[in-house]
Order: C-alpha cells, then structure tokens, then sequence
DNA sequence: ACTATGACCAGCG
DNA sequence: ACGCTGGCCATAG
C-alpha cells in the first residue's frame, strides 16, 4: 500500500519528539507548515489514527492536554513510563510540551 | 466541564 | 478542477 507525501511529513515530525515530551496536534501542523508541507490540527489527528502506528503517537496530545479517545489506556501507560508529568487525567503541558529548536 | 462556532485539510465522487 | 463531508482540533463563552 502506498503511503501519501504529507503523511510522510507528519509522520516525520511525531518522530523528532523526544521521550518524556509531548506536542499538541496544532503544534505538529505548524512544525509541518514549517517544513514547507500542508496540514491543520484536525488533518494531523487524521493521519494520526491512520497511520500512527509506526511512530511514538502516544507523544501527541490535544492543546488541553488529553488523550486520543480510545487510547487514554495505552498512551497513559506509555507517558507514564516516560516519566511524563500529568495533572490527573491530563498531561501537564506547561511543563512537557516540546517544540523542535530547527 | 460542556456546547457552539471557527477554521483547515484530505478524501471522494 | 470543484464542491461536499467529516475529522484522535482550537478557542471562546
């Protein structure tokens, strides 16, 4: 199967966060408008749940700080091993987003 | 916390 | 190319 240029660029992108960090899907759109390619918060969380699989999507969370629905579980078992801050339910994004230098 | 409205983009016919 | 639809969103009230 054939895997689109802009879900490539996203993709990319969801990989540079490091561990113990996470970027909100507005935060991957912008990095990959940066980068020269198209893409909106809602269309990151589209390819997100398409192809995601392959890359540490756990790391990418809403601007408030909350799961992908359907996966609260397994992203939250993830982050915590990472030693990611929460605030309850939420990610505390105050201290763990993270937004590449170049 | 919840709803409403806005904005943007890919997919499909 | 064009219009329509819906999405793991964002923000304001």
């Amino acid at each position: 199967m054939e895997i689109p240029e802009h879900v490539d660029r996203v993709l990319s992108v969801v990989e540079l966060i490091p561990p113990g960090h996470v970027m909100s899907y507005g935060a991957v759109a912008d990095v990959v408008r940066e980068r020269g390619g198209t893409a909106s918060a809602r269309s990151v969380g589209t390819v997100m749940a398409r192809y995601g699989g392959a890359v540490p999507w756990h790391r990418v969370v809403n601007s408030a700080g909350r799961l992908p629905p359907g996966h609260e579980r397994r992203a939250r078992a993830a982050l915590d091993a990472e030693g990611v801050p929460f605030r309850g339910e939420r990610v505390d994004m105050r201290a763990a987003a993270w937004y590449p230098e170049d």
